[in-house]
DNA sequence: TCCGAAATGTGATTTTTATCATATTCTGCG
DNA sequence: CGCAGAATATGATAAAAATCACATTTCGGA
């Protein structure tokens, strides 16, 4: 459904939200070790999710992840997307071309809405609501 | 969520409990252009399911694979199981491992019950309710 | 202006998954 | 019995995903 660096990323990009701002800045090398994700893998998806401008950087000292408001806007699904490609996700649960609800495969009915509604949640909801949760103590993050 | 292997072994029984019985067996060769998965990798898939009694088998002459009575009664998730292992379909969405209904973890909502309603189905579901919903016109096999 | 701290870019290595190939064993039939 | 047709067993190769390593660029501050 999600890959391990999906799941990666939607972490780090979570910790983030939580930990960081425009004036404060945090360097991977103090983020993995809280996410518990291997440092040079980490480093990587953060620079592919900072060019697809998912999260924000700055080089330097001082420098380091961050989200900025604009960040906290995006809606989740902008992250599996740039990291899994958009095909994963949405690909029939047989990988039949021709399956849909109009002409639904033998398996289709056993995943139901399953799918498409967890797609949905995840366009519709953005980062900083999520977080917004979290705080609220609605659901947690033992990244 | 499901491994390739497990959608060509759902697929390769599927069209096994359509196509064969008892006496009307069938070889890989017959089979693997109809359900469009690579010759030698469906017979390493299907003699796996053959050694976990989810299909039956013989060889010699006249020998092929088939569904038996009993096998057709298995439920589906036995097959993604032997396949997939159990932890692949039930580890959470950020595969974190204090993750329940209990303790959600952030995106438990999002997924909501999909994920869980979806493996509830497979076990409930066994490989013969699947076919007569085929036989029956709702819901189609284009392998 | 220069040094060091940080991200960025590039690519090598390892592990897992998918695929292919081939030798071996079993079994029905003449 | 013996041969040919089938599954079974084993392991080699290819491709993709995950992981690691290091050289390069950028930037803030002394």
């Amino acid at each position: 459904m999600l890959s391990n660096s999906a799941k990666y990323a939607l972490k780090a990009v979570l910790y983030l939200a939580l930990h960081t701002s425009e004036d404060n800045k945090m360097m991977v090398k103090d983020i993995y070790t809280n996410i518990n994700v291997p440092q040079s893998y980490l480093a990587k998806l953060l620079q592919e999710l900072s060019k697809h401008d998912i999260i924000s950087s700055s080089r330097g000292p001082k420098g380091g992840f961050y989200l900025s408001a604009k960040n906290l806007g995006l809606p989740l699904i902008r992250i599996v997307d740039v990291i899994d490609g958009e095909q994963r996700l949405r690909s029939c649960m047989l990988s039949i071309h021709e399956c849909d609800s109009e002409n639904p495969c033998a398996l289709h009915h056993l995943v139901g809405n399953a799918n498409s509604d967890f797609i949905k949640n995840l366009e519709q909801t953005t980062i900083n609501e999520l977080i917004l949760e979290v705080r609220a103590g609605k659901s947690v993050l033992p990244l």
